[in-house]
DNA sequence: AATCCGGGGTA
DNA sequence: TACCCAGGATT
C-alpha cells in the first residue's frame, strides 16, 4: 500500500464533510494565541518563522516581546542585527532571525512594507519556504494554498493512510498535492490552521486522542486500528560529541573577555567565551595558548562546572575554566572585555548562558 | 538526497 | 533516552 497516486488516496473520501467537520471544530476549540488577535500579515509572518520547529508554548513569550520591540516591518528593517539576535536569544535556529530581518528589509524597500501576495514573490524572500509561503497566503490573505508541516503530514497520513516516509523531502509534495484537492476554498485559513491545531491538540505523535477527534469517521488509520503506527518516519542519525575547553578570562575590574562568532555556520554572529577543541591542545598548554592568542597574561585558574549542551546534530561538552588575567594593550583584537552589566546586551547561545550563570563578579 | 542549523517539551 | 516541534538553506 505504498506510493499511491493522489486520486487513489482520495477515493471514497468525503472532502466536503471532512472540511466542515474540521473547520467547525477549529472555530469552536481553537486556542487563543497572540498572533490570532488580528490578520496583520507582518505579525503572521513573524509568528510562522518563530513556529518553525518550535512549539507554540515556547514561541508565545518571544512573539510578544518581539512584536512589542518591532511593531512594524519598518521597525524591524531599521533595527541593528545584534538587537534582533538578542530578541531571538534562546529560541534557536538563529538564521531564522537574520533571514527574517533581511527579508523584511526587502519588503520594506521593494513593496513599501506590504507583505507580497503571490507565491512567486513570497518565495523569493529569505527564510520563506513552501510551508511558510502557504501559511502566510492562507492565514493572512485567505488564499487556498496548502501549508504542509509536521502536524499536517501526521494528521493526513493517518486520515488517508499514507505510508510514505515523511522524513523524506519528496513526501511533502505528495501531501501538498493531496491538500490542493481537498483544501477549503471558502475558508482556507481555518482549514490549514485546523489541521495544525488538530495535530497539536488531538492527533498527537503518541497517544492520539481519537475518542474526541472531530474527523474520526474520516480516519482510515483509526478504522484499521493502526493510528499509532503512522506516520512512517525514518530515524535521524545520532549526534557526534565535540569536547572543548571554554575559558572565562576575567581582568582586575571584573570584566570578562567575549568574542563574536563567525557570520556563518553554527550560532552565527552570536557571542561566546573563547573555546578551543580539546583535540587541538593539551590542558598543560592551555595557559600558553591563551597568552599567545589573546592580549593577556594569565594568573590564577579555577575550574567551573562543565557544560553539556545538546543540539539537533551535535553535542557540546565544555570543560570550563576561569582565569584571572592582566590585559595587554594590543591592536586588532576581535573580542572585548565587558562588565557583568554590559554582558546582558549581547546575544549568547544557551550553552554560554550556562557559563555566565556560574560567574561571580 | 543528505546534511546543517537550537532549544525545549514530553512519554 | 528517544522523539517531536506551524522548516529552510546549503551541499
Amino acid at each position: 500500500m505504498k506510493h499511491l497516486e493522489v486520486s487513489e488516496f482520495l477515493q471514497n473520501f468525503n472532502k466536503e464533510l471532512f472540511e466542515s467537520n474540521l473547520i467547525d471544530w477549529f472555530q469552536d476549540q481553537k486556542r487563543d494565541l497572540p498572533w490570532r488577535m488580528d490578520q496583520d500579515p507582518y505579525k503572521i509572518w513573524v509568528s510562522e518563522i518563530m513556529l518553525q520547529q518550535t512549539q507554540v508554548e515556547t514561541v508565545i513569550p518571544y512573539f510578544e516581546r518581539f512584536i512589542n520591540k518591532f511593531p512594524t516591518p519598518q521597525d524591524l528593517a531599521n533595527a541593528d542585527e545584534q538587537e534582533v539576535l538578542k530578541a531571538w536569544e534562546g529560541l534557536g535556529y538563529y538564521s531564522r532571525a537574520r533571514n527574517l530581518q533581511s527579508a523584511v528589509k526587502e519588503v520594506s524597500e521593494k513593496y513599501e512594507g506590504k507583505v507580497p501576495k503571490t507565491p512567486e514573490l513570497l518565495s523569493e524572500l529569505k527564510g520563506v519556504g513552501p510551508y511558510t509561503l502557504g501559511a502566510i497566503l492562507s492565514i493572512a490573505y485567505d488564499m487556498p494554498e496548502p501549508a504542509v508541516d509536521g502536524n499536517v503530514m501526521r494528521v493526513m497520513s493517518r486520515v488517508l493512510s499514507i505510508e510514505d516516509d515523511i522524513a523524506k523531502q519528496k513526501t511533502r509534495k505528495i501531501f501538498e498535492a493531496v491538500l490542493r484537492e481537498i483544501i477549503s476554498s471558502k475558508d482556507p485559513s481555518s482549514f490549514n490552521q485546523g489541521l495544525m491545531e488538530l495535530g497539536a491538540l488531538i492527533c498527537k505523535p503518541k497517544n492520539p486522542n481519537c475518542s474526541i477527534c472531530p474527523v474520526q469517521k474520516h480516519c482510515r488509520a483509526y478504522h484499521a486500528g493502526k493510528q499509532t503506527q503512522l506516520p512512517i518516519k525514518s530515524k535521524a542519525k545520532k549526534q557526534k560529541t565535540h569536547a572543548y575547553y571554554a575559558v572565562v578570562l576575567m581582568n582586575k575590574d571584573g570584566e570578562v573577555y567575549i568574542e563574536k562568532r563567525p557570520n556563518e555556520g553554527l550560532l552565527a554572529n552570536l557571542w561566546q567565551f573563547p573555546m578551543i577543541n580539546k583535540s587541538e591542545i593539551d590542558f598543560d598548554y592551555l595557559s600558553a595558548w591563551l597568552e599567545q592568542t589573546y592580549p593577556i597574561t594569565t594568573f590564577g585558574c579555577k575550574k567551573l562546572s562543565p557544560v553539556k549542551h545538546v543540539f539537533s546534530h551535535v553535542i557540546w561538552e565544555l570543560e570550563v575554566y576561569q582565569f584571572v588575567v592582566d590585559v595587554k594593550e594590543v591592536e586588532g583584537v576581535v573580542g572585548r572585555f565587558v562588565s557583568e552589566q554590559d554582558l546582558t546586551a549581547y546575544p549568547f547561545p544557551v550553552s554560554h548562558q550556562k557559563i555566565i550563570s556560574q560567574l561571580s563578579f
